[in-house]
DNA sequence: AGTGCTTATACAACGGATTGCGCAGCGCGC
DNA sequence: GCGCGCTGCGCAATCCGTTGTATAAGCACT
């Protein structure tokens, strides 16, 4: 298991609330790793308990109040730990992918439309990425070279992604012509 | 949930064990959708269950009995029910990424190794997926459309993956370079 | 005045997924 | 002769993850 080391990893450059976390498990992390809210409070809770995190509690006007938390001597050290295991094999759900796979059955117009919406998601997708990497880079990429290496491969992916999108497009319209919009 | 719906769309194509199924996880589909036998047997339990599978008894010498199971009536109708409706977000859990996002805690040299391995890997699947869409391309790509994309996807992937592990290098061993090695 | 989004936290219930264990026989290499 | 790996099936416990619900205040739009 490892929502616990993401979080650890993220809470290592700076405290931060559950609610953060949250969003940065929707962009950046959000690749590689996903988890809502009440994953993250719940384990939050949890590495509370064993002493890996602390939190403070900061009050705030307009606002509900907020937990701050960071990262512990325990904490850090159960991340070294898990860093020097190997990683297990990475995980993938993917339920388009699987739709395709069973597209003899699909309607192929629909699975069009679906492409659509995706590839639409993607793009928005890859330019925040790349936006980001710029940014980076001209902070100085050294400094932030390992944030920098994980945005490249967010880009690497959403690009790879996009291109298997068009050969998927090119393929189904050629099918769609062959067989009348019913 | 659609670890169901994934076995139904192999089913589709031919019948098979639930031994042939893990396999099946384990390579072309496993890209996309990973499963355990105890999940899939678990799985095409329910699926008796609730009739959308069903399965004959297959005595085999030197070797345990098996099942083989195939898709029913039933089966199919569930399948164009789910086809129809938009796919959940894909969910990646890659622990390896969060070990590069969490990278300077890490000793660079043993995460150039685990790159390494891991790339090993991915060259190895890249070699076996290309094999697999050549064969398909022979047979006749029409025939085989949703099949040889799905394998396309899965060189996609290996390749931007194998591209972002060359930065990943060149950058750690830049890193290595600065810092004594231990 | 009503609707909905954003910030912020949290519980409860259910179902999905992983891990550990167990059985069983064959073939291969040392 | 012994261990190891492959084929093949399965149960049980626990843990992870998703979904639904709740509270609470401010802000913007209609």
């Amino acid at each position: 298991m490892s929502l616990r080391h993401a979080i650890l990893v993220l809470l290592q450059d700076q405290e931060a609330s559950g609610y953060d976390l949250a969003r940065e498990f929707a962009n950046s992390i959000g690749l590689v790793w996903n988890a809502t809210h009440q994953q993250i409070y719940l384990e939050l809770g949890k590495l509370n308990e064993r002493h890996m995190v602390s939190f403070r509690h900061v009050p705030q006007e307009g606002k509900p109040d907020k937990k701050l938390y960071s990262i512990t001597e325990d904490g850090r050290q159960e991340l070294i730990r898990w860093l020097k295991k190997p990683a297990g094999p990475a995980r993938i759900r993917d339920a388009f992918m699987v739709k395709v796979a069973g597209g003899q059955l699909a309607d192929s117009d629909a699975l069009l439309g679906e492409l659509e919406q995706l590839s639409k998601q993607r793009r928005e997708r890859l330019a925040t990425f790349e936006a980001l990497a710029q940014r980076l880079d001209e902070q100085g990429r050294e400094e932030n070279l390992y944030s920098y290496l994980t945005v490249r491969r967010g880009i690497l992916d959403q690009r790879a992604w996009l291109q298997w999108a068009e050969e998927v497009r090119q393929a189904l319209e050629h099918a769609s012509v062959g067989l009348p919009t019913s």
